[in-house]
DNA sequence: ATATCCGATGTAATCCTTTACATTCGATTG
DNA sequence: CAATCGAATGTAAAGGATTACATCGGATAT
């Protein structure tokens, strides 16, 4: 691996002149660019990324958070980050932090460092030490939230409007029939959590049905909800809204073990349609978090940041679909 | 952010103390290290990356590659590594080539320009640009394969027996008294589908019931597993082994959506034991694969490598198990 | 008392690239 | 023809850390 010295003295240049050819090469004359490259591609010369960062002070690289990896949720979203952020070109790290403060802390690190110009986090904690960084900088901080929406993190972020897409679901079940209806919730510290459980009483509240809604705290995993479904369908739930998919897996499970059957007994809507929901038996009836655009959208907000643009948007909210496949149906007309 | 040469002031030493004290502390008088050390930790010091690795020409960081991020197999794979990675005091970087070779390239190139100290990369693509590099310094290149062992790559490799194991889950199907039984495999380029193949064709043929397989080609994914099963129904197969939990997925689905019921009417056996596997509809019964440990020992065989002890292991073949739930049971009597 | 050694610390070169500023030279202008 | 300009290129200073080598002073050996 040659050093830009050698190409330099290979095309009969300064190392000036190499630079310039690979980074703005309009300031170059055709001959003289034309004789670098080709030492460039002969040699195989590839900057030093650790010495351009040195001197420019930027990485070309962005830090990605997720709670939890192993949720394919984060994963189109994931994907989504990786495409803008080649467009854009950055590369796209991404660290799990497996929902513990101490990994968030030391990724956000990272960013003190300036080992990435800039992080998305799609949790609900602001790492603790972004915060004297966060306070100088205000939202000129390269920071961007995706997901979990909450004013007082004072972080620009994309999400979908999580109460209006609850009430959707909500709605939805009301319309089949449904008058008992269990919710099963994220944790109670999840921003994200709060709307959508606002967002469902608000509609239960408009039908004049307030009553008729069963909540209980999950976690988003499937273990959690199935404990949650066995003590709802004791209660004679004829409709369980899941906030995640996640979770609709685990009710369908503890529903099918209680000798019921979805959606004849009770209706089950999930959240986030995940690319199986379709594949659940019955194949899952949802609220499809449009998950590829939302990391998108995380990156070019930072990209816009980073690159100093003067009012960069603060909050981006997508659209959410309700996707009715099977798992939903008017309840029993025998009860 | 202060640098080291302000540390190295404040505490009236000179910089190659600061970095002393920092990197070999015990080559410190006491006294001196302390006095840099309240002074490191008063104004939060933390020695800059890119300024460390272009001199040190190391960047501790592991490059891992997955084919496809979505895929809840690599997540638990990907969670070893990287505590694997912390403890030997390197991070990770998580990259998804989306079974893209274009996209495989550039992070290997990520290698080649010493972004990252070594390699690991989940498929089973080689990617090309690395071939130099390989030759070059043979088995003490910092590239290591996780889970798709073959020989021909003549990389360092973590995985288990797929053959054993495929024979297993044959074997156990044979033990219920499955005479027609559905293999659903993985693409034909894989080459751990291959030996899962060849497991399945060597147990059955043990049994004396070659001729009771029936063989269908998929792609992992739940999709491709739908269409197979309709397929391997129409044939009256009383037993489906799938070689992922996905696929597993999908023929249950399919099974459903056909108006059988697992196991009674047909028994699915998948690979992989995902998390989610216990809830499937059934339960599902599947090989397990010691995922964290596969990412874990991949971290470990590159490290030890980076390291440059001599003789590192060249194949590491860890222990599949039987995980039997609730979608195997002997075929309907009726039949 | 002198020579020797060793632990602790300092000096300064080095890693590779980018870029502000300087230089050169041919073309344009008055 | 001298002065001015501008495009193309070069010179060299940074950027921050590590580390080979040099230095210093006190302890030990002779």
């Amino acid at each position: 691996m040659p050093t830009i010295i050698e190409v330099a003295a290979l095309a009969g240049v300064s190392t000036a002149t190499v630079s310039r050819v690979l980074s703005r090469p309009e300031q170059v004359s055709e001959e003289t660019r034309r004789r670098v490259l080709e030492v460039v591609r002969e040699s195989g010369y590839t900057p030093n990324v650790a010495a351009r960062s040195l001197r420019t002070l930027r990485a070309a690289k962005i830090l990605l958070t997720v709670p939890d990896i192993s949720n394919a949720f984060f994963a189109s979203v994931i994907r989504g980050a990786e495409e803008a952020a080649r467009d854009a070109g950055y590369s796209v790290m991404v660290g799990d932090t497996r929902h513990d403060p101490e990994v968030e802390d030391q990724y956000a690190d990272m960013l003190s460092r300036r080992e990435v110009d800039g992080l998305i986090f799609l949790g609900h904690r602001l790492p603790a030490s972004l915060a004297p960084l966060l306070a100088r900088k205000g939202t000129a901080a390269p920071i961007v939230n995706g997901c979990e929406y909450s004013p007082d993190l004072g972080v620009p972020s994309v999400h979908i409007d999580n109460a209006a897409a609850s009430a959707d679901a909500i709605q939805h079940l009301i319309d089949l029939g449904h008058r008992r209806i269990g919710v099963i919730t994220g944790p109670e510290i999840s921003p994200i959590s709060r709307d959508r459980l606002a967002g469902a009483i608000d509609a239960a509240t408009r039908a004049g049905l307030r009553d008729s809604l069963h909540i209980r705290v999950g976690d988003y995993s499937a273990g959690s909800a199935v404990d949650q479904t066995r003590d709802l369908l004791a209660q004679d739930v004829t409709a369980i809204f899941c906030f995640s998919d996640e979770m609709a897996m685990g009710a369908l499970s503890a529903i099918g073990d209680a000798g019921l059957k979805c959606p004849r007994d009770v209706s089950v809507i999930g959240f986030d349609d995940l690319p199986l929901a379709r594949y659940f038996q019955p194949p899952l009836t949802t609220i499809a978090q449009p998950k590829g655009m939302i990391g998108r959208r995380t990156v070019e907000l930072l990209v816009d940041i980073l690159r100093g643009v003067e009012s960069p948007s603060q909050q981006v909210t997508l659209r959410h679909e309700l996707v009715i496949r099977s798992s939903t149906a008017p309840p029993a007309s025998g009860l």
